[in-house]
DNA sequence: TACAAACTGTTTGTATACAAATTATATGCG
DNA sequence: CGCATATAATTTGTATACAAACAGTTTGTA
């Protein structure tokens, strides 16, 4: 392909997301799963369809993936207040241990990445794929 | 999530990918269609094992992905040269027709975002996605 | 020529991605 | 209160993504 922007972005993404990969399948994670660990990290308790928002992970999809998390006793699912339609999520032992791992990882790639071009690059490229987020969120009402 | 690297540029890939889908579901084009339509469009012709590469799609999916294709007949595999191994990929008159509607939707919406920030910016975003490529094919032998 | 090794594409099985329809529950409004 | 409407999650069906095993072909080398 060309240089074009859309390529670009694209390829950049399926390497990242490869080297992550990479990485955490030996923890017997799958593609879905960091995601959700890592906002699970920040936001253990959420409802799934603030999951399903924060991650840009469709609800149909969640379902099946918080399915087999829960199987592999990585999360637990319990319905909190008054509400009996939702469902809150919540990390184990066992997936605080994995949600660690992805967020080590993450973040050792990430430095890898922005140690390889100086610092206003890596500021650039970051607000550069913030305007772009916020461009094509406007035409989508996503990102929270 | 927070604003880290990994999650803006997951976040950018998919809302392009979203919008550009927008705008080619209603042409009974699916998901990993246009990526090939656009690399054919380059290179006619191409054996299977260069689109997969191209488009940074698994060989196994394209087998599937190229069958469909064949079907609504966009596209036609013949084996050319000495090599019974090699499947060339040619677009049909149908194929090119889509060909068309895939790249002036990528430029469009390519020009959407750019028009968004300052050429100076646009020239920044695309650098550090090409460097965040070169780096991470590095440790995985891809981009050829 | 014989044959091991490499190569191209396919199949199989599991895990997403997502549209559309469904279930169960909650809320608003007359 | 009663009911249409909205909401949270699930189910169903099709389309990727990818690892692993496979089939047919080609190539290098003795």
């Amino acid at each position: 392909m060309d240089q074009s922007f859309h390529y670009l972005l694209m390829a950049a993404q399926g390497l990242f997301q490869r080297a992550v990969m990479g990485e955490l399948s030996a923890a017997g994670l799958t593609a879905g799963q960091p995601k959700v660990l890592d906002y699970l990290g920040l936001h253990d308790g959420s409802m799934q369809k603030h999951i399903a928002a924060g991650c840009q992970i469709d609800p149909a999809t969640l379902t099946g993936l918080l399915g087999r998390m829960e199987e592999k006793g990585l999360i637990e699912r319990r319905s909190r207040d008054g509400d009996r339609r939702s469902l809150h999520v919540y990390l184990t032992a066992e997936g605080w241990e994995k949600q660690r791992l992805v967020r080590s990882t993450l973040e050792r790639l990430e430095g890898e990445v922005l140690r390889s071009m100086t610092p206003e690059q890596g500021a650039a490229l970051s607000a550069g794929l913030l305007q772009v987020c916020l461009i094509l969120a406007e035409n989508q009402e996503v990102l929270q």
